[in-house]
DNA sequence: GACCAGGCACATC
DNA sequence: GATGTGCATGGT
């Protein structure tokens, strides 16, 4: 199994997942946030609290938001104090780099950006480049639990290599293209949550005899 | 009731 | 640098 069988093994068996699930790409980076170590279940009902209070329209309406408002809007999330602190500070890096107008934000180079969002207390090279891929639409190969799973337990990695290198495996295996990289990571995710738990199941999953 | 989820920061060694 | 821990709700 090789970086670019198993995307077409994938795609092949799912089709399609059309992510990121958001309306606007500051929804998806406030949806990233909130997914960070929680099921995307839980985190449509914060989401559904932020919309149906306005919060989400735009950054600078969710800054007339207090954190101690936004944990209570994002219970259903999981960790609300500790997201809705990263949500404050996401939102005082927005303020001071952008004026809360994210158009502002696409001058830079993605190399630029990523740093950026890096140097935000609470998010992380997940967060940052699911933002970067979903929500700018630059070509950065999100790695998550679940690649580093599927990988090493196909041969592809060494269990525990970190989430740097993981990442430039992918990118120097596929062509730099946002459509491929959205679509490889969502794939991923629906194999993991169907078939590579920590405790896999291995017997109906699409890979199951692949090499 | 146990296990798990689309991580991250921080303390400690 | 590696390893352990806190953060918390809701589905299976």
């Amino acid at each position: 199994m090789n970086v670019r069988r198993l995307y077409d093994v994938l795609f092949a068996a799912y089709g399609p997942q059309y992510w990121w699930p958001a309306d606007t790409p500051f929804e998806v980076m406030i949806g990233a946030i909130l997914t960070q170590n929680t099921a995307w279940t839980n985190v449509e009902k914060a989401i559904e609290n932020l919309k149906s209070s306005g919060a989400l329209k735009s950054p600078s309406a969710m800054s007339r938001f207090s954190t101690k408002k936004i944990a209570r809007l994002i219970k259903p999330a999981g960790y609300y104090n500790v997201k809705a602190k990263r949500i404050h500070n996401f939102l005082a890096f927005l303020d001071r780099s952008c004026g809360l107008k994210l158009e502002r934000l696409s001058q830079k180079t993605t190399a630029e950006l990523r740093k950026s969002l890096l140097d935000v207390n609470g998010i992380g090279p997940e967060t940052a480049d699911s933002m970067l891929l979903y929500a700018f639409g630059r070509p950065v190969f999100v790695v998550d639990a679940y690649a580093k799973r599927v990988f090493s337990r196909h041969g592809m990695i060494r269990t525990g290599v970190s989430y740097e290198a993981v990442q430039e495996i992918c990118m120097n295996s596929l062509p730099a293209d946002v459509r491929l990289y959205n679509e490889y990571h969502a794939l991923i995710v629906r194999l993991g949550k169907d078939f590579c738990r920590p405790t896999p199941k291995c017997e109906l999953c699409p890979l199951a005899g692949t090499k």
